[in-house]
DNA sequence: CCGTGACCAGATTCGACATCTGGTCACGGA
DNA sequence: TCCGTGACCAGATGTCGAATCTGGTCACGG
């Protein structure tokens, strides 16, 4: 359809117009001539500012979940917390949107922040959900430590995603060594705070009785169900973004 | 001596009204009158107006190093990373001041960042120090991991404690529990994180070797010296807070 | 019937004027 | 003599109406 290729183009040209300029800066007029069209052309694909900006950050948030979604298809092994987030984490370092969203940059997202908090919150209720779902299915699997309260788990990872996230913006000119590097040892302290090394996996399993699943088969064995509910919450997202383009 | 005494209240009256009010509200005219002296007096113990109000940032980070320290010589295990940051996380939680500090209140520290950034950076690097030379002697005395670069293990410490002061901020109507256990998996992640455990710390001594010291040995052992450390930035903050009072 | 840009109302910016406040210092009391 | 004070000043900050800008609409033309 021409139409949603006209769509894509005015949603490019709101994208790098606002990491350029930032939200305030921005003018309907400008990204309708930066997308070669009209203005009112603007208003036939979404019903305000508020709604094209945020679809930019909506389709950001997207494009990630799919990616991840991606990854845990192509290696079961990225349904782990710690290989999730890096993962989280890396996109989040490519995608200036992202960066701005999460490090909270009031000068990009403006107003943004107060209009669409409520938007936010939901899905980062939903994201909440599908943490919380998948560490219950990890746990059922022997891969993520049950010596300590799922919720204080949910807790931790989130303080410690913020955490790095944080570190990102915070300590950019003395942040050691390089983005992979730093995604690794969020990775690892990750893995070291709520997951079953193989190692521990393997000293785990009943001793002497019919021999269990490995690790990486319990990894498969996990993987379906972690990826339905990713699957779910990615379909989520695309729903809300398309909620905010017009008919 | 009671011109001590004087500065002592016109700090105190600062710090309310700074907590109350936010930075830019605050005049020096009504810290004067809080605290009984007149507007000149405010100016014979500090030379600006910026002067104090970083002074009583100052003072609240050292009240904070100072049980810091008096905590570690109270109980050595407590010169243990998990420990350290769950005592410097309930100070936080407990003084407004740190609090304001550390999620970067703009509000309430207004232009203090700006002017004091540097004051307070260099302080930050300082407290790096003590941070990266604790680990150094935790390490030699096997309390602290190996197997990961210090520089990595510093910056996930750093990443950690910003993650979970942030989210005090940003979850604070959806934190699990009380501040003690948020305390808790605070301290829990961390030593999961960097920490060699009492059972681990047994299992990897020499086997059959003369048996070598126990957990609470090395702990103890290590301790005086990172004592040293905290109490020579303890030294420094006090010194740092001083130079801004006049005379 | 779809795309457009002139148009409008309300929001934002600007700038001159008024007020406020950090910092000084001459004075008065001990 | 010397310490504490508050009147005072300059520059920063706030106010408020006029001028400008911009999100959103809609009548028109292709």
């Amino acid at each position: 359809m021409e139409r949603a290729e006209r769509g894509e183009r005015i949603l490019e040209a709101a994208k790098e117009l606002l990491l350029a300029w930032g939200y305030r800066r921005v003018t309907i007029d400008e990204i309708a001539r930066r997308a070669g069209v009209g203005k009112g052309t603007v208003y036939l694909h979404w019903k305000t500012k508020d709604s094209l900006m945020l679809a930019v950050v909506l389709k950001a948030k997207w494009r990630s979940q799919q990616q991840q979604l991606a990854r845990m298809r192509a290696d079961p092994r990225n349904i782990l917390p710690s290989r999730m987030l890096r993962g989280f984490y890396r996109d989040f370092l490519a995608e200036p949107v992202l960066r701005a969203l999460y490090t909270d940059d009031a000068d990009v997202l403006g107003r943004l922040n107060d209009t669409a908090k409520k938007e936010l919150t939901e899905l980062m209720e939903v994201s909440d959900q599908a943490l919380h779902g998948s560490l219950e299915i990890l746990r059922e699997h022997g891969l993520v430590r049950t010596d300590t309260d799922l919720r204080h788990q949910q807790y931790a990872l989130l303080s410690m995603a913020a955490g790095f996230f944080l570190a990102e913006a915070m300590l950019y000119d003395r942040a050691p060594d390089s983005p992979e590097v730093r995604g690794d040892i969020f990775a690892d302290t990750v893995h070291r705070a709520v997951e079953i090394s193989p190692e521990e996996f393997a000293a785990g399993q009943p001793p002497g009785a019919a021999h269990g699943p490995t690790h990486g088969e319990a990894v498969a064995a996990a993987a379906p169900d972690v990826i339905a509910l990713y699957a779910r919450m990615e379909e989520h997202s695309a729903r809300e973004l398309r909620r905010h383009v017009r008919d």
